[in-house]
RNA sequence: GGCGAGAUAGCUCAGUCGGUAGAGCAGCGGACUGAAAAUCCGCGUGUCCCCAGUUCGAUUCUGGGUCUCGCCA
C-alpha cells in the first residue's frame, strides 16, 4: 500500500465565547489561511445572529467555508459536513493556502480528523417518524425492547431514554436488514486525510459565563428577536432541526408568548452555559499541543504563540 | 402602630400526624458512529431564623424575639 499523502490542517478549539473567531481572523490573514467553520448552525443561511456569524465584508477579506451552505429545512448531517470540508481544503490547497479550522462542534471536527463515522450507513427520516411515533404510543422502554431483540449489544449500550440512538439503531436494522453493532464490527469508517493539529484556547469558568451571559444580551439587542420571526414568517418551522438550538427555540416560545422576554434571554443564557460544558467534555479528550488561557495571556502574546505552533505545523507538512 | 402570612439547599418551594429532610431550577461530572446548539445518564448535610419551654427526643408543638411580605391604620 503507497503512503498517501495526508493534508496539513490546524484547527482552533474551545468552548463556545473564549474568542476563537477574532484570533481566527488573525491568524489567517497572517497565514495567508483560509477560514473552515466547523460549526453546525451556521452552515444554516438566515441564522446569523444567533450563531454569530461574522459579518459577510469580513468574509469578502478571508474566505470562510461551510457557512451558508444550507437552507433552514434541509437536512444537514455530519456526513455532507465531511463531504463539502474535503471538497472545500482541496480547492484551498490548489490555491497555494492553507485551511485554518475554527468552530465549536466536537462531533464535526471527531468525524472529520479521526474518521468515525462508519461509511454507507443509510437513514430514512419515514423510519423516524415511524418508530419515533410508536414511542409516543407504547412508550420509550417499548422501542429500547425491540431493539434488546434485534441487537442486544447495543441495546445494552443505550439507555432507554436516549430516543435518538434507540431509533438510529432501529432505523439501520429496518433499512440494511443488519443490525448497528453488525456494521461497526466491519470497520469501515474513512481512512484520516488530514493531519491536524488542535490549538486549544479555554478560561476560567465563571469568566467564561459572563462572557456568554453578555454576549446572548447582545444578540438580543440586534435583531435576534426578529431574525426568529422572519424564519417562521417564511416557512422554517420551530421542529426543524435548525431550529432546535438554545435562544431560537427560546424565543419561539417567546413569540408563541409561552414565556416573556426576559425567561428567553435567561433561557438562552443557562442553555449556552450547559453547552459550553458539553463541549468541553468532547474537548477535553481531544488533546491539544496546548491549552492557552485566553483570559491570562496577552492579546499579543496569545497571537504570536498560535501563529508559532501553526506555522511550524504547516511547514512540516510541506517538507 | 394593629391584624394576617411566612422564614427549610445558591434560587423557588414541598415535607416531617415529634425520631435531624427532598423536588424543580442553578451548579458539577459523564456518554456520544448520518438530527450533535441535538439526545441522554449520574451527583443533594443544609446552624430546617434565634432563644427558652414541653418531651427520652423539637426543624416539626408552645411561648418570646428578630426579620420579610401583604392588608388595615
Amino acid at each position: 500500500m503507497s503512503e498517501h499523502k495526508l493534508y496539513p490542517a490546524v484547527a482552533i478549539i474551545g468552548p463556545t465565547a473564549v474568542g476563537k473567531t477574532g484570533l481566527s481572523l488573525r491568524i489567517a490573514e497572517e497565514l495567508n489561511a483560509e477560514i473552515i467553520s466547523v460549526d453546525s448552525r451556521q452552515v444554516y443561511r438566515f441564522l446569523d445572529v444567533g450563531t454569530d456569524k461574522v459579518s459577510p465584508e469580513t468574509r469578502r477579506k478571508i474566505i470562510h467555508h461551510l457557512i451558508d451552505v444550507a437552507d433552514p429545512d434541509e437536512h444537514f448531517t455530519v456526513i455532507d459536513f465531511v463531504r463539502m470540508v474535503d471538497d472545500a481544503v482541496k480547492r484551498i490547497f490548489s490555491r497555494n493556502k492553507v485551511p485554518l479550522f475554527v468552530g465549536g462542534t466536537p462531533f464535526y471536527y471527531k468525524a472529520l480528523f479521526e474518521g468515525i463515522i462508519s461509511q454507507d450507513l443509510p437513514s430514512d427520516p419515514e423510519i423516524r417518524d415511524h418508530f419515533e411515533a410508536k414511542a409516543r404510543e407504547l412508550g420509550r422502554t417499548y422501542l429500547h425492547e425491540l431493539l434488546e431483540k434485534i441487537d442486544p449489544s447495543t441495546a445494552q449500550r443505550l439507555h432507554f431514554n436516549d430516543l435518538r440512538r434507540v431509533v438510529r439503531a432501529l432505523e439501520v436494522y429496518h433499512i440494511t436488514g443488519k443490525s448497528l453493532s453488525w456494521w461497526y464490527s466491519q470497520d469501515n469508517t474513512s481512512t484520516p486525510k488530514y493531519d491536524f493539529l488542535y490549538l486549544g484556547l479555554n478560561r476560567p469558568r465563571v469568566d467564561l459565563y459572563e462572557i456568554i451571559s453578555r454576549r446572548v444580551k447582545e444578540q438580543f439587542a440586534s435583531g435576534y428577536v426578529e431574525e426568529v420571526e422572519w424564519l417562521l414568517g417564511n416557512g422554517f418551522g420551530k421542529e426543524l432541526p435548525s431550529m432546535q438550538g438554545f435562544g431560537y427555540r427560546e424565543i419561539v416560545q417567546y413569540l408563541e408568548g409561552k414565556m416573556c422576554l426576559d425567561e428567553a434571554i435567561e433561557g438562552d443564557i443557562r442553555a449556552t452555559k450547559a453547552f459550553s460544558r458539553r463541549q468541553m467534555t468532547w474537548f477535553k479528550h481531544f488533546q491539544p499541543s496546548m491549552w492557552y488561557d485566553t483570559s491570562v495571556l496577552d492579546s499579543g502574546v496569545l497571537l504570536q504563540n498560535l501563529l508559532n505552533a501553526s506555522k511550524e505545523h504547516f511547514e512540516r507538512g510541506q517538507s
